[in-house]
DNA sequence: TAGTAACATGAAAGCACTTTCATAGCAATA
DNA sequence: TATTGCTATGAAAGTGCTTTCATGTTACTA
């Protein structure tokens, strides 16, 4: 009560050094049971509180990474986000998560991120980043890795939009299809990616590179959502010319076919298939031929290019993208 | 493009010691003019902020709560926990992520965060606390909420885990089912919750009440993961007793169920039925009928109640619960 | 049953400053 | 001129905490 405990006063009260004091508040999963429990009494019956200048002081770098990333409830982000965290939780690192829903949030937090140095090295999710901020990375020297967005000078994990929609439409051209519609996102905020566009593009050009059309009856861009997906496909699947095969530019729009396909009480994949894109969990549970984006193994991967940005801080920049790669399962 | 500069870079530019900067910050009337103005300039084009200022101020304009939580990836965690994330990026806390792995990181995490005072308040998901600990909570007065779990002093979020065991067979009962099966997950770690048990004896409970009988052979519990759902409900449907339909512990077992009637080409629910627990977007997107339990609205729930500790530390303590209620899809 | 891996731990070397203390310089006194 | 009194200054010793590294102890192979 009189003056500050200190970690060397607990220390001593509870017989163990100042070190294992520290390691205590820092990474208690590195202590024994038993110590702890001593040093945690010994802490209560001193009533210590750290001081939080002097770790500041002592701290060089703050163990803390962020990551900014889209509030979507997008499964695939979702997964992607989980794969970061699986990744870090094995290290020591703590995780800040920054969710953003505007473009004004976005730019508020890319702008003082860097300055606040409240983290040591940041992982941008899906987002784009201007120019002039890449700029304030590298002049906060704070180490970056995107996913899902590439600029030359900061390490990434990119995806090759326009290829993956080639493999889609390669893939069922050699199945056999013959008439082919798409459904995908439209309309999403303007501080988000358009992933969905690259796809249908790479989509349509190898279909009419190997002569078929895809009539822009057989597409629908719509809103984010399941339902807007049921009420696309029925849409289309009330014309004329009706597709007997989808993409969708993601698996949860390919969901969206199949339950289409339900209402209309049409067969999958015999009167409709589908085949989706990103191979999240639900595609493997529902059956969903997919496109895989190795959604689970980036995070992990993201973290390591992270990590050793983090302890060097000239590692040179790293581009990598997996292969993209058909899975096969009942939808198509 | 320099990092932080400190006072010896100042210093060096200045040509002084460490020292007459150090003063000229603390008591700049000890300092002849002449240096005090070489000095200052030199901060200035250093753009010099001293670190242990930088980080108190960094602490004041943001907030920091964290959430603890079993290191899972099942979809009712990640979507509760996303629930947190997209209620909190609207504030100006940062949300910072602790997942626990075992036993000992759990303890260790209980014993210091509330000292550590690295956070201003703090979510617990689904983790058993101890007496000790939250008497912890109490002395250093750091803000908690917990969701599924319950303790008299700290504020919460409940699940009636046996009320939604009862309230699955009561419907299966109205829906005209006479043969019952359950599946669900096993041998947990015992630092995590066993609300599976639970929703499992209200069901058994109210189907005796009602005169049904559960079988012991129409009952799995198996390690977490679809496919060990699969084979159990396999298992169960190769015995001479065939359920008609399951209560599934979870969602993801219930799209066990439903991939093994695939398997099996067995129509669901004609010749399985199926409901789940949980509701999360997986069961919309699959039909799933199930067992919603607010997972979205209870994240936004419990950041509000946590706000209003933090704001007000005597803030009366206040247990929700949500009613459960059956979302009544195609599975059963 | 040795042989190695894995863990818990403490000594000691930081970290970014602050403070103490000794001193160099210099004008004012004797 | 010799002595004193002051001030501005830097070397070095803290400050309370973190982190690296080496070591003793178990625990787990083979």
């Amino acid at each position: 009560m009189a003056k500050k405990a200190t970690i060397y006063d607990v220390a001593s009260l509870a017989g163990v050094s100042i070190t294992t004091v520290s390691r205590v508040l820092n990474s208690p999963g590195q202590v024994a049971d038993t110590s702890r429990k001593k040093i945690v009494a010994a802490m209560q019956e001193l009533n210590f509180v750290p001081k939080a200048e002097a770790s500041a002081r002592a701290r060089k770098d703050f163990k803390r990474i962020g990551i900014l990333s889209p509030f979507s409830t997008a499964p695939s982000f979702v997964q992607r986000i989980r794969s970061i965290a699986g990744a870090l939780s094995i290290t020591d690192y703590e995780l800040i998560t920054y969710s953003v829903a505007s473009e004004d949030q976005l730019s508020g937090y890319l702008s003082m991120l860097p300055v606040s140095n409240r983290i040591d090295g940041l992982i941008i999710l899906a987002l784009p980043v201007k120019e002039e901020e890449i700029r304030l990375f590298k002049e906060y020297d704070l180490p970056v890795v995107m996913i899902e967005i590439s600029h030359p000078s900061v390490s990434s994990i990119e995806i090759d939009n326009i290829a993956g929609g080639r493999l889609a439409a390669e893939y069922l051209i050699s199945k056999g299809y013959k008439s082919f519609g798409f459904i995908g996102e439209g309309g999403q905020p303007a501080y988000s990616l358009h992933a969905t566009e690259e796809r249908f593009n790479g989509y349509k050009e190898a279909l009419s590179e190997n002569g078929f059309n895809l009539p822009d009856s057989s597409v629908s861009f719509h809103k984010y959502g399941m339902n807007f997906s049921v009420d696309g496909v029925k849409n289309i699947l009330s014309k004329s010319v009706k597709p007997d095969v989808f993409f969708a530019a993601s698996d949860l729009q390919a969901v969206g076919v199949i339950k289409a396909a339900r209402e209309l009480e049409l067969k999958v994949p015999e009167d409709v298939a589908v085949i989706g894109f990103d191979d999240i969990d639900l595609a493997d549970y529902m059956g969903i031929t997919t496109i895989n984006q190795s959604l689970d193994q980036s995070g992990q991967t993201a973290v390591e290019l992270l990590v050793a940005h983090m302890k060097d801080h000239d590692t040179a920049v790293k581009h990598i993208s997996y292969q993209l790669k058909i899975i096969e399962r009942y939808s198509a």
